[in-house]
DNA sequence: GTGGTCTAGACCACA
DNA sequence: GTGGTCTAGACCACT
């Protein structure tokens, strides 16, 4: 896997796809996965990797660029922004911290309360991540 | 909270208002804060706590009775269904299933393995769901 | 007028036609001829009358949201936004000044110093701008 | 400055690049600062003084030499043509019009009428253009 | 009827 | 071959 961005799309889940392929590359910039200067896949080449239409990609990687994650150079590809001010160590924090809090809150509708959840994860077997 | 079912929206997630609306409700009768018979919220009522168009209650209300979930009865109201096929003891442990492991891909994705997640879990401050 | 945007593109120019677009409602907004609330021409209606395609437009509006120039309400349409940073006096100052710089390199150019811009400026005839 | 022509690129701007490098040519023509058999900077050497591809370059002297503009010599060097049609007295004064009222209208976008503009260039300080 | 998403495909600017 | 622009058109979410 090494520094690759893992691109795993939920067609159903009603969050358009442009937004879920933004969320990924945040998520990887944010965790450190990629850095400043990578190379992102082509547009061209991850429409066809997720079978999507280029003009999907692209949207994303545009808004990418509206919000100073990426570089685009027409011609020869798109690349991490070095001096984007989002990315520090404070949005990696706010982030888990949303994420977690948001999952809480969807295990309490469910019934669990934190110790629960807890205890469940501790238990629960599933894909090792 | 009283049996009351907590409707927390995003309006700038991209799931549509109508599907978190239907989500809650599941998620309320799955982990049985509500029970066949119960009456749900009129969609004027609903509406207008959620500030949302009472077409967008209508039609969440329409979806759950498509899918069986509740009753309409003209004039009186919208109830729980009691002979739901769907929500039984596997729907329950399938949700949490799915939640539990959609969390720990989104924290793999931002760098915490499953050991970090329960270490994070077990300290991290937070509204206490 | 009266606050209207004027839509002058000049489809030859280079300049991608939703840039010029963006430019226009900016100026309109750093000017002061529409202000925080107002709405803007539907996607559909501004495509018919500037006989463009209605995506062409949407893009437009979408970048200016994504720089919290307007406020988009699916089913409703599109509100020049009020708390929008960029929009201040020290903006216009900055635009004016940028495009009066611009001018002057331009007209150097073709052989006029800033004295003899003036002077034509004091006589040639044009439109009443 | 001798002479030479100054090539001030803006890559955001939206304009191609290739079509700046054309009118900065032109411009210089135009008002005189290049004459009828002045050579061209060579491909490579503008590419690397510019930071360009010497394709950029070259699909520019090739427009040029379409439009009768410049003649290319190969082996020598690029020249300005001596009897380009669309180099005369009409066409300068008709391009400093276009600039004038290109200016005006943006001003006047900005809110500045023709008064206002001719006020300001009395007194905003600059470079001196 | 409003904006949003996505597809398909043509053509352009640039390396 | 890279990304960018624009068109045309279908379908969806929401007022």
């Amino acid at each position: 896997m090494r520094g690759q961005i893992e691109f795993s799309l939920d067609a159903g889940s009603g969050v358009p796809v442009y937004r879920q392929i933004i969320k990924h590359i945040e998520n990887a910039v944010l965790s450190g996965r990629v850095k400043a200067g990578d190379q992102l896949p082509t547009i061209r080449a991850l429409a066809t990797e997720l079978k999507l239409n280029p003009n999907t990609i692209a949207k994303a990687y545009n808004e990418l660029e509206i919000r100073g994650v990426v570089l685009t150079q027409a011609g020869s590809g798109t690349f991490i922004s070095g001096k984007c001010p989002e990315f520090n160590e404070g949005e990696h924090s706010k982030k888990v911290f949303e994420t977690v809090e948001r999952f809480l809150r969807e295990m309490n509708e469910l019934g669990f309360d934190r110790c629960a959840v807890v205890d469940l994860l501790e238990k629960q077997p599933g894909n090792e991540n």
